[in-house]
DNA sequence: TGCCAGGCCCTCTTTAGGGCCTT
């Protein structure tokens, strides 16, 4: 079975075209409902890290400081990640920072993202919103450490992951649902939801 | 407590505008 590789950055804003970067990076691999391996790691890219995002992340930067070059830990982080498809919880803005900072150290992101994010708004319009930490509350998930950080999003993205599969094979009867059908479900309206695991299962 | 961007999606729409979500 292809692991997923679960992904969170914190970074110093919200764009890499703006010259924001990523400060912290978190990958949990994920086999079936099994979390298989973890990476984290800061990541000192030589940039200074405003007061807001200071409180919003609690990473400082002498924090920074003291942690590995991003070329390092990104060059790492790809290895780790190798070709498996990719989730992340709003998955454009992480999979920005991933290009730009793969781009620095000479690598391409050629993997494909899924979301979700969207998939949670497709599968789960019921719920309050659909940021993270409410469809974490909204399914009862366990927490797993501090909201903002890499290693804690990521692990909480990894466990909503895992209820979306899980919803699937019960409300859809899908036997192992994996990253491509992931990718139809995020391509198709929220109507078109039983359309594309019709067409997934053939 | 916020701004920056960008993609998705809803609606008082489609010749557009604005909210959501990420840091």
């Amino acid at each position: 079975m292809q692991p997923i590789a679960v992904i969170d950055f914190e970074t110093t804003g919200l764009s890499p075209a703006m010259g924001d970067r990523a400060t912290e990076v978190a990958i949990v691999l994920v086999e079936g409902d099994q979390v298989v391996d973890r990476f984290q790691s800061l990541m000192n890219a030589g940039v200074r890290i405003s007061a807001f995002i200071e409180a919003y992340t609690g990473i400082s930067n002498a924090m920074i400081a003291a942690a590995p070059s991003a070329q390092a830990v990104m060059a790492e982080a790809s290895r780790f990640v190798g070709d498996a498809p990719m989730v992340a919880h709003n998955a454009s803005f992480d999979r920005r920072f991933w290009a730009a900072e793969l781009q620095r150290v000479g690598h391409e992101a050629k993997q494909p993202f899924a979301c979700t994010m969207l998939l949670s708004r497709r599968l789960y319009p019921q719920a309050p919103n659909h940021k993270l930490g409410s469809l974490a509350s909204f399914h009862r998930l366990p927490s797993s450490g501090r909201a903002h950080r890499a290693l804690a999003d990521a692990e909480m993205a990894a466990a909503l992951l895992g209820q979306i599969q899980s919803d699937l094979r019960c409300r859809f009867g899908v036997a192992q649902p994996g990253h491509d059908l992931l990718m139809s479900l995020q391509a198709c309206a929220r109507h078109a939801v039983p359309a594309a695991i019709k067409r997934y299962l053939g």
